[in-house]
RNA sequence: GGGGGAUUUCCCGAGCGGCCAAAGGGGGCAGACUGUAAAUCUGUUGUCACUGACUUCGGUGGUCCGAAUCCACCAUCCCCCA
């Protein structure tokens, strides 16, 4: 199977400019490619990891991939697929962001001897000079077109900034100086970056008269058409310290049958064959590719190790044993017990599991708290400290487990 | 430049002087049912020392016994005219 017929059995190709020369193209090897990323966090999020492996497949497909870091184009924010403006940031913030997303790039992309590039938009978008600027790209845009685009559209109606509306420009103007400088002949992006990605080649045409490509790689969103990859409008964020590895393998052990299957087309990098095996998959069968799936994913962006962590945690809790060293953990200090005692209320606040006193209470009332498998009633139960000798495990709800320990 | 309108708790949105911690919906959380799924039903959803007190309705001041509600100024956004 040839790296493009993958990418369509994966369901992963949402648009195309020109679909038989980029199948050659990237058949063959021969694409230079980059995808944008615009730094408006300090960690990338399950969102761009699709992007991650798309990059990776086809490098592993012999292409040369370039990550474009956007230090230049966080700088004016892109009103695509949003309602609002987004908060305008600092240049440290986003030199920060920039050093973050880099460093998490570095794990999943190989950059040495020249496979790979990583660049960032700052170097070249920071310097244009405005008047030089509008007349060498932007007599090429033409305000009715950009006006018609799907990205602007939403904005018509709540108001769009001037700031914003240039961020098409900054783009556009992006994939033409990679074209010239780096030979970059292919850009790579979410499907609401189609017509911005579009701008860019259009650009390359009016003033290179050579032709560019453009692809945009499918949404991942839920049968329900969200996005995925949010919890509660929280990104699942592949740093570490933001979503433990626990929380990772859990939000994808956690998906609705309707999309498993989906997830694990688009996402992993397990083999054609065994996923339409596991396409015949039924039922309380999908548990099982739940499981894969969560697996798969946390060993590619945290590791074998974490995954399998991970993935005994989950068995232990959510089987029988219920003891793993791996769950998370609160360590209770001194200064959390009074005469040697900690009320059930201040260890939910303590460990976070709940946000305020009032909710821990609420929760507890309502039975969703149980300690060793006993179902709390009280909220004014309280625990001795040796109790937490050997570890003390509260369940919250109906999945969330932790642990107490001294 | 001129005129009109908006800003409410996580989101949408009602409220237009006391009965407002603020309707309704969404989302979240929990309970029942389950497969760590979905659907459904139920409860709950500002904080705390929780039958009470405290803080909240863009910001700052003011009127009033009393303000999310009235007034003034400021900020941001939208619409119409130029």
């Amino acid at each position: 199977m040839t790296i493009y017929d993958e990418l369509v059995a994966r369901g992963l190709i949402a648009q195309v400019t020109d679909e038989n020369e980029i199948k050659t193209m990237i058949n063959c090897g021969k694409a230079t490619f980059y995808i944008g990323f615009d730094c408006t966090a300090d960690s990338l999020t399950a969102g761009h990891f699709m992007a991650l492996t798309l990059m990776k497949r086809l490098q592993m497909a012999g292409n040369k991939p370039i990550v474009l870091i956007g230090g230049g184009t966080t700088m004016i924010g892109d009103p695509s697929g949003r309602t609002d403006m987004r908060k305008i940031l600092t240049i440290e913030d986003i030199n920060h962001n920039a050093e973050c997303f880099k460093r998490q790039m570095e794990r999943f992309i190989d950059f040495s001897d020249g496979k790979a590039l990583m660049i960032n938009n700052a170097d070249w978008l920071l310097k244009l000079n405005y008047i030089d600027l509008l007349r060498e790209v932007g007599a090429c845009f033409s305000v009715n077109n950009m006006l018609r685009a799907e990205c602007y559209k939403q904005r018509m109606e709540k108001g769009l900034s001037f700031l914003e509306f240039n961020y098409m420009i900054m783009q556009s103007y992006d994939f033409y100086y990679l074209f010239k400088n780096y030979g970059c002949n292919m850009q790579f992006g979410g499907d609401d970056q189609w017509s911005n990605m579009l701008g860019g080649t259009e650009l390359i045409r009016k003033k290179l008269g050579k032709d560019a490509h453009a692809m945009t790689i499918t949404l991942l969103t839920d049968s329900q058409g969200r996005k995925m990859g949010k919890t509660a409008g929280n990104a699942v964020w592949l740093d570490p310290a933001k979503t433990s590895p626990y929380d990772f393998f859990q939000y994808w052990r956690n998906v609705d049958d309707s999309d498993v299957m989906k997830c694990i087309r688009m996402l992993t990098f397990l083999p054609m064959e065994q996923i339409e095996e596991m396409d015949k998959w039924q039922g309380s069968e999908l548990n099982k590719a739940k499981e894969i799936l969560a697996y798969e994913l946390t060993k590619l962006v945290h590791g074998e190790e974490e995954a399998k962590k991970s993935l005994d945690a989950a068995k232990a809790v959510f089987g029988a044993g219920q003891n793993s060293a791996d769950m998370p953990t609160t360590v209770l200090k001194d200064t959390d017990f009074n005469n040697g005692k900690i009320n059930i209320v201040d260890m939910l606040v303590i460990s976070s599991l709940a946000p305020s006193k009032g909710e821990a209470r609420r929760l507890v009332m309502q039975g969703g708290v149980s300690v060793k498998d006993e179902k709390v009633t009280s909220i004014d139960l309280t625990f001795e400290k040796e109790s937490f000798a050997d570890g003390l495990i509260l369940k919250k709800g109906k999945k969330i487990f932790h642990r107490f320990t001294l």
